[in-house]
DNA sequence: CCTTGTGAAAACTTTCACAGCT
DNA sequence: AGCTGTGAAAGTTTTCACAAGG
């Protein structure tokens, strides 16, 4: 990433782990804890203190020395940087199978992700209902995204349309992408976009369980 | 320590640009191209060429100064690397909407990643066939892993019993884990893990998408 | 002129260590 | 005594710049 601001640089992994945190912390709220330290929030998520304290300390210090955090100002806390004390429309594009998937998935909501709505391009499927949501015509993205003040879209159609799907998205003003199309898209600048791909995952598994087969003296 | 091999440092997130890269130079064949230059390969990657050679140097050379990389040695020189030259075998636990969606997923096939199980631990479940593979009755992982010898997992369980299946897959024999439930897995270290959370990745999204916001001095 | 391969510099991130507050 | 917050050190990754080869 190539911020050029002159405001202390933020590791993008920073903001990764902070949204770790806040499910770490959520947790422990729901376990009765009030007061908490880094030590304890830390314990089960492989991070160490350290580094927990440092990311916290980007955005201000909220701790008491010698007592720790507050769990009733942390998870608000964490819960502003992260942008997800206000609801944030989301939208599904492709409902194929993981499209589909995506749709029922529950987790959304508690970090205030609201699905709006959901496009497909396959006749067969426009008009159907899956959980509540009415799956419309791809090109009603224009009309619904500026309607509804949709930020955010996931990606699931299939790779040869993504960019061009892509694109429209863009068109109707979204501003982020989570993308599961296993190609790279070339988008303007100021739109973000995640890829999740599976596939690569699975080699990256592969290559380091290799790795550690040669260390450890194995055959496979 | 104990490796024999030449002992240099390679950034982990080399490992996932060479899938890129392997991605990248695979579809440049199908377009008739044999002979190719760094630049044009991270042309539409949004990489630069000096990272794709620096991650290529740390492999050995196999490109012609003023010439550029012969794809025919390319392609499998990256697939022998990631270990995609050899079938992996696969299995997913939790066949939930994820999980099926996840079996019917055809990229995986494409570097050599064969699904060859999956489990439930619902009884309307079992037995049934999705996709060829038979829905396979939890407890038999113990039994399933080592006769297919099966490498990688893929957990699409729901949270509270991520945690007691990835350890049933590690006494298995199991050697990584892709984990979609949100939640850490404590594991031995030399089990790998690779999380993906949607709702993470979500968050990541609303925090950029913010910031760009405020860069840019627009309003939400 | 091309383009690769690679040390060296620059940039970035994590870990350390300790001052300072409760 | 216990824990946070944070500069400074250590470690890691990327970018630069250029020698060397087709």
């Amino acid at each position: 990433m190539k911020t050029k601001r002159k405001e202390k640089k933020i590791p993008q992994e920073t903001i990764r782990r902070l949204a770790l945190y806040l499910r770490g912390v959520r947790k422990l709220t729901s376990q009765g804890l009030s007061i908490i330290s880094s030590n304890r929030i830390t314990k089960h998520l492989n991070i160490s203190p350290d580094q927990f304290r440092k990311d916290l300390s980007y955005f201000g210090s909220l701790g008491k020395r010698g007592v720790g955090y507050r769990l009733d100002m942390l998870i608000p806390h964490l819960e502003k940087i992260l942008g997800v004390d206000r609801e944030c429309r989301i939208i599904i594009v492709g409902v194929g199978k993981l499209g589909s998937a995506l749709l029922a998935y529950p987790g959304f909501l508690n970090f205030n992700f609201r699905i709006v709505a959901a496009f497909d391009n396959d006749p067969a499927k426009i008009g159907k209902v899956i959980e509540d949501i009415k799956i419309e015509d791809i090109s009603r993205i224009n009309k619904i995204v500026p309607e509804f003040r949709v930020h955010l879209a996931i990606l699931t159609v299939p790779s040869d349309s993504a960019q061009i799907v892509a694109e429209k998205l863009v068109e109707s003003g979204i501003k982020g992408i989570l993308n599961f199309a296993p190609v790279n898209l070339n988008l303007p600048d100021n739109i973000l976009v995640l890829n999740v791909d599976m596939a690569t995952e699975l080699m990256v598994l592969t290559y380091f369980s290799n790795k550690v087969f040669d260390i450890k003296g194995f055959k496979s």
